[in-house]
DNA sequence: TACTGTGAAATCTTTCACAGCA
DNA sequence: TGCTGTGAAAGATTTCACAGTA
């Protein structure tokens, strides 16, 4: 247990070696290598070996790892013991269904709060029975409920105001939905997600895939590629 | 212009360029070169000029980029001069936002269609006025308004085969929200948006932070992290 | 002069391959 | 024997630093 430092992309990785262990344990396996692991979820044996050797020696020699001992590290190394309080500043589209998707309020994640700028919006929604509130007081709420995730979901426009608002309200961790660069300060944790991004290299795959198909002859079908791997399928050099 | 094979971190990039573009036009500049644009959005100058070398030579020595034409060249290079039709598969609570999210309405990218698989749910989406079909009718929705976009939000337990529908139905690009490792064939070019993740990857940095104020001594605070950085889940290869 | 475009170096990440152990 | 844990190699990405040019 030495994580001096480890990147993120291995930390992500752990996320999905967890949901691989539910879905065995779910499946009744006691115990799994490296091996099975990664054929079973198109993942790479070794870098798994190597993910989970920056937290420990997990596995048995000859043998694997025990399922739900392996889970349970996973879920104290990725800090999943303990619940979070999140609370989700901004209140349109976005924002609301944040709220309201299930995926959130399991899972030791609750949301705690919806903080909009737009008082007619705040009034709509608490008589609606969510608990809204005006930006104004968030640093109340964060204090009150223990917030220690906020969302930010508000216009580009408001992106920075909004996101030093609520590092001012003493939230150390951010889930930024808004497509702007951000800046925040030393010891606050930011992980944006960008769906214009998103539909963008769509967009530009695409163009690439149309492009190729007059193309002919410069493309070689290329021999199969080993394993997928995360999400993108991607041509290769 | 030979994009041999060009890294999605690469394209990615070109995103944030245009969008860093978009902001400099509206503010009436007329050129930029790469270090002023590093400075004034967070970014490494040699980074862009080597992203931009992969597509061609814009720029002019010892004077930088013309904005508004390298904001052309990069709207065509990631195919953004060109609609994208797209559906959206799960008409749960986030499919739902994701209809009404003013960010993928705007720019030339508009929804068609929603699907779901409970015909209760497509009737009364319909009765509101929402371009609502069953599962079954994907394909003939798909040729009919040229779809070449479509976001996967369904229940993890159906995700492989509902894309293995929305392939089937011609679709060879998908925004996957769905937290399950999903396979998809040659050709077909998947992004995986994983919420899940991110908030697990916040929960583990909460930790870490927590974890060091405790040990002190152990923990030099390190250097100063440059930029955000997080966003894509994304592998290569 | 002030910049781009680009090899070369540095850094980071993945994969290989095997020593060593249950 | 069959596996883990891990050094070392390979590969990918970022950054440096500078030649060359408008």
């Amino acid at each position: 247990m030495k994580p001096s430092h480890v990147s993120r992309l291995t930390t992500n990785r752990l996320s999905v070696y967890l949901r691989c262990l539910n879905t065995l344990e779910q499946a009744g396996i006691k115990t799994v290598s490296s091996r099975e692991l990664a054929e079973q979820f198109h993942l790479n044996s070794a870098q798994i070996r190597k993910d989970l050797a920056n937290f420990g020696e997990f596995g048995v020699r000859g043998v694997g790892y025990d399922v739900p001992l392996l889970k349970q590290q996973l879920i104290r190394i990725l800090g999943l013991n303990k619940p979070y309080n999140i609370i989700i500043a901004g209140a349109g589209n976005l924002g609301l269904a944040l709220a309201a998707y299930g995926g959130f309020n399991a899972d030791g994640f609750g949301i705690k709060g919806l903080f909009d700028s737009n008082p007619e919006r705040v009034a709509s929604l608490v008589a609606s029975g969510y608990p809204a509130y005006p930006m104004g007081e968030m640093k109340r709420i964060a204090k009150k409920e223990r917030v220690n995730i906020a969302i930010l979901a508000v216009p580009a426009a408001a992106g920075q105001a909004v996101l030093d608002h609520v590092v001012a309200s003493g939230v150390r961790a951010i889930l930024n939905f808004v497509p702007v660069r951000l800046r925040v300060p030393e010891g606050v944790e930011l992980a944006t997600v960008d769906l214009k991004i998103q539909m963008e290299s769509l967009a530009y795959h695409l163009t690439l895939l149309d492009g190729r198909v007059g193309r002919e002859g410069k493309n070689r079908p290329e021999g199969a590629r080993k394993t997928d791997r995360s999400a993108p399928r991607t041509a290769r050099k």
